[in-house]
RNA sequence: GCGGGUAUCGUACAAUGGCUUCGUAUGCCAGCCUUCCAAGCUGGAGAUGAGAGUUCGAUUCUCUCUACCCGCACCA
């Protein structure tokens, strides 16, 4: 089933309007980049602070963290990141199929038959790696050897004697190379243990986490929804094994807790339960929250019962006991984790597709936002009945004053006659308009209109 | 990464191998007017994605690049 409302419309809005623009636009672009402008980053930083305070500061079982993006690469060696995103990568040039080099018989493709198709494997690896510090560079030759500290390659040149007698030796350092996180979850993992030595919470536990997270994506795709920086709003869940069916059922209710707060309608957003065999090998269980959006439906937010997998890795790379004491006295095991993953960009793109409306009036489309209010990038707008009356204006100005103080999202608006200004904040969203007209003046009353 | 499409004021559309380089609507800015749900008038700013080629002359034709959209693949 699909939504009335195109992609594009949402885009042109949210470009018009000024919530989400193309990244390095006036340079062309860049591919899977997009920046927010005034009223985006309004609407993000409300969905964020939302998230925050219904799954962190209202629950009692749950923690904050923040961690940074750039990690030790132990990390991503010992959660398989690594290893998984640098397998080579064949394509099929008949069919266009694509194989794991490692996995197939490349001499015959396996799903159109055609033999010899296959180009040079290629290794491709979705996470952006970096170098951490200066980069350092041994340049060996006989009797003689040079270190050099370099910040940056390229600008390196070595001059090779034609007897040839020097040779250069990168000596990269590996510790150096790091990566962007391809997902904020390890981030959690890495301080299990130091959240647990700091308070010693009781199981079951969460920790939370909200930041940004990078994947090279082949191709970056439906405007947000598949971008190459993106943010995500995860939780880890620490829960004793026996118990792991209790709080996945429990996090299942707050995800639809959550939807109900962003406005989402029930009709437009389903539960997937991903098959056995279509499972991460670490996951017992998984569930993908799907949405309709305009490019059909995909999925919203995940929920993975990983087991024990991401302690035990990072006890086996670490050498540091994962484990987790009851204070009853029982024996320690290592928790199993529940992890719901939200996509900020997601819950803007399905908050922005379920707000959308269009309504007829007389003939005339009037575009609204019916965002929910506490969503609302600007939450009143104010404005003097008649701009030309210095009466009115000074009046709004003062009420405007006294409001923009108490409330901050609060809007100036004197821009053409009183039902254009209505329409133009329907269209972004705004819950409630303030006029002040010349009743205002004789009662100290204003009229308050509702969207 | 493959195939197809698109790229013109902020937005949505139009037009053109030249002539004074581009029209409309809306939005925006200034002024006038206006006593509550897109009234009107006057004036103004604002665009051919980037680069190369063909040509006397390119926004228009060709090529390359970039970005977005549609389909496929990918999504650990």
């Amino acid at each position: 089933m699909k939504p009335e409302v195109s992609l594009e419309e949402i885009a042109s809005l949210a470009k018009r309007r000024g919530f989400i623009y193309q990244g390095s636009e006036v340079y062309g672009g860049l591919s899977g980049t997009w920046d927010y402008g005034p009223l985006g980053v309004a609407l993000k930083r409300n969905i964020m602070q939302l998230w925050w305070k219904m799954f962190v500061d209202d629950l009692d079982d749950m923690y904050g963290v923040d961690a940074a993006i750039l990690m030790n690469q132990k990390v991503w060696q010992a959660s398989g990141h690594t290893e998984t995103f640098t397998d080579p990568l064949v394509e099929c040039s008949n069919c266009h199929a694509r194989f794991r080099a490692d996995k197939i018989d490349t001499s015959k493709c396996p799903t159109c038959g055609q033999s010899g198709t296959f180009g040079e494997p290629r290794q491709f690896n979705m996470m952006f790696d970096t170098t951490v510090g200066p980069t350092s560079t041994t340049i060996k030759g006989e009797g003689l050897t040079v270190k050099a500290i370099v910040y940056n390659e390229k600008d390196l040149k070595v001059e090779v004697p034609p007897t040839n007698q020097f040779n250069t030796v990168k000596l990269s350092d590996q510790n150096a190379t790091s990566y962007l996180r391809p997902e904020t979850a390890q981030g959690i993992f890495t301080n299990f243990k130091n959240v647990v030595d700091s308070f010693y919470p009781d199981l079951p536990f969460g920790l939370a986490q909200q930041g940004k997270a990078f994947r090279n994506e082949i191709s970056p795709r439906d405007f947000v929804f598949r971008s190459r920086e993106f943010e995500q709003m995860e939780i880890e869940y620490f829960v004793d094994p026996a118990k792991w069916e209790e709080a996945f059922e429990m996090w299942r209710g707050r995800i639809h807790e959550w939807f109900k707060a962003l406005g989402l309608p029930e009709d437009k957003t389903h539960e997937l339960e991903v098959p056995a065999d279509d499972l991460a090998h670490y996951s017992k269980r998984t569930i993908d929250f799907e949405f309709d959006f305009p490019h059909g439906r995909d999925e919203l937010l995940g929920m993975a019962y990983r087991t024990d997998f991401d302690l035990t890795n990072i006890q086996k790379a670490s050498g540091k006991s994962m484990e987790y004491r009851p204070k009853d006295g029982s024996p320690a095991f290592v928790p199993h984790v529940i992890e719901p993953s939200f996509g900020v960009e997601r819950a803007i793109m399905a908050v922005l597709v379920a707000a959308y409306t269009v309504d007829e009036i007389n003939g005339e489309k009037r575009h609204v936002l019916k965002l929910p209010k506490h969503l609302a990038p600007v939450k009143c707008a104010v404005s003097p009945l008649l701009k030309n009356k210095p009466e009115l204006v000074s009046k709004a100005k003062e009420v405007y004053g006294m409001l923009k103080k108490e409330f901050g999202a609060v809007m100036w608006d004197d821009n053409g006659n009183i039902g254009k200004r209505y329409r133009r904040q329907d269209e972004i969203g705004t819950p409630y308009c303030i006029t002040i007209d010349f009743d205002t003046l004789d009662d100290n009353t204003v009229t308050v209109r509702d969207r």
